[in-house]
DNA sequence: TCGGACCCTGCCGCCGGCGTGAAGGTCAAG
DNA sequence: CTTGACCTTCACGCCGGCGGCAGGGTCCGA
């Protein structure tokens, strides 16, 4: 299948299939004419590595999954490593969270208080 | 005073206070030679400044905030504007927590489940 | 007069996942 | 042969708040 195709059946754009492509997570062979071919099981991967990009990891991240992604990907146990970045970035996330609640914590009080005067208490 | 010390009396960097100004949020007089020379309720300015942003608005967003950003800023009501773009940055960031809460919530229970096999469900 | 601290403007880099052209090649249908 | 849909690579834009460097000027003390 060409990239169009595999686009269509899976909700990426072709420039995001061939970003993906960039970052060593999807493999093509060429047609004579340049074009890209894709195998049976792309979808399947496009789909993997979309749930992952889906789920906060990085494309980067994506990469420590690769021996996942391939055929039936319900199978297939991750690598330890695999697991060692989703955990890191698992805290990446908790982290961000953590500081962007406390900045809406501040701004609702400052919101509320400044009912009165005084926009900010610097 | 010139931007140096500036920085120095405000933790900002002569860099950041430089982009503050091309940002219209501060202005300063030119000494004969070039140099920057602020005026006395210059350090205030820049507090609030980064009070404001510390509270998770952008240098755009303050821009709404300019009236109320001079000498004793302990006063001065901030405007209409003001407040109505404060409000809109809370439901922004509630938004962008929510998401990153489904997020983590979605790569946490993968973690979770995935004890077992599966590195994910797509 | 010279060194060194400080300042100036201007511009690219960063982080991430693509979007959006530009400029051109390929292929099947009419 | 031509149209037009589809494909190719290359390369900049975006969003935000600066960091950092280049290349040069200013000013003060010794």
């Amino acid at each position: 299948m060409r990239i169009g195709e595999l686009a269509a059946a899976t909700g990426a754009t072709p420039r995001a299939l061939r970003h993906y492509e960039q970052a060593g997570l999807l493999t093509a062979e060429r047609a004579p004419g340049g074009y890209r071919v894709y195998s049976h099981g792309a979808p399947a991967r496009v789909r993997n590595i979309r749930c992952l990009l889906g789920l906060g990891l990085t494309l980067e991240d994506v990469r420590f999954f690769l021996p996942c992604l391939d055929g039936d990907v319900t199978q297939a146990s991750p690598s330890p490593e695999g697991l060692a970045v989703a955990r890191r970035r698992l805290a990446v996330l908790d982290a961000r969270i953590a500081a962007q609640g406390a900045v809406r914590g501040r701004l609702a009080e400052a919101l509320e208080e400044r009912a009165g005067e005084g926009c900010c208490a610097g």
